[in-house]
DNA sequence: CTGTATCCCAGCGGATACTG
DNA sequence: CAGTATCCGCTGGGATACAG
């Protein structure tokens, strides 16, 4: 009942929507998204971070904006921290005391097709547009978030396939995107 | 100091990262950032998405693939069920009798991009692209999350303003001079 | 096979009070 | 202003047993 070879080098293809061999995976390695949730799996660690996004930065601000009590922000904040989504760093304003602020790190900053995704999928989901939005800047539009391939590429559910990999050795060029 | 007019009709931007008068707007509304995570902000509702997603419908599946508790799936479920995501519907297999099946609704297809963007995040935290991935059928291209706006075209953090919208209907309550 | 009914625990998140 | 220290309730999630 081994429809799936684990052992071998080669990945393996699957319509999305017919995973029919998921479960010879489930064992195997998990999915990513399990890792992703793992960081930013609550409430409290999303909304910082969205507060992030907004460009609030010292403690104060963020509690208040973001509603948490204190002692969630501060134990949240030190979990991001720790785990490279923020960054924590001295701060001095000309004739003020050292103080500390939270930026987001690259990896923090990567997260934003994702939030992009939250708020938009958020939006339409009540049908308001009323409260905070994203638009671009140069022409005003509203953002959307969007799927698209290394190759440039956009995709649709229907276009997308699962492939599974055992484990990916000779990596070297397969971010490549020069390779169309 | 009221520097966001929250009785007017006109909106207000602000390049995200300055978003300085963001206190302004806690009160008026809320981010729909939050709206979202009410309904998919638990670990176990992504979860099921995500099975969802790999083509996942009968109940023993998703509750195998997710490693959920079967109570927990069940009350899961019947959330995401009741808010719309998914609809649970009948299934008559040709011999067997009539089981039911759970099926995305289009709302819940529309976590698309949302879906890929916690995949491939994940993916980048830890370095590996062992177990699941997705990629684009037609090329065999990984998926990568986007920003795009309505005019088409890519956005950036940078790129991006922040739009402040009071409502598109006349209320009375909005606005509370209150805060300095 | 598809759940429900209990009971249980751990962790998230909040309130209050207290420090540097 | 930026937290820490406690204490506490709520609910997410699991285990086990049972039902349609």
């Amino acid at each position: 009942m081994e429809s799936v070879d684990l052992n071998g080098d080669d990945a393996v293809f699957t319509r999305a929507g017919e995973f029919a061999d998921r479960d010879a995976f489930t064992a195997a390695g998990w999915c990513a998204v399990e890792r992703s949730l793992d960081l930013i799996g609550t409430r409290s660690a999303m909304m910082l971070v969205r507060e992030a996004f907004y460009g609030g930065r010292r403690f104060d601000d963020l509690v208040r904006r973001t509603g948490l009590a204190e002692t969630v922000a501060a134990k949240r904040l030190r979990q991001l921290v720790g785990d490279g989504l923020m960054e924590r760093r001295p701060y001095r304003e000309p004739g003020a005391r050292t103080r500390h602020e939270y930026v987001l790190t690259d990896r923090g900053r990567a997260l934003f097709p994702l939030f992009v995704a939250l708020i938009r999928w958020g939006h339409a989901a009540d049908g308001e547009q009323r409260g905070v939005d994203l638009v671009h800047a140069d022409c005003g539009a509203r953002l959307l978030p969007a799927v698209r391939c290394e190759a440039d590429h956009d995709v649709t559910i229907g276009d997308t396939e699962v492939r599974l990999v055992r484990e990916l050795r000779p990596t070297a060029d397969a971010a490549d995107p020069s390779n169309a």
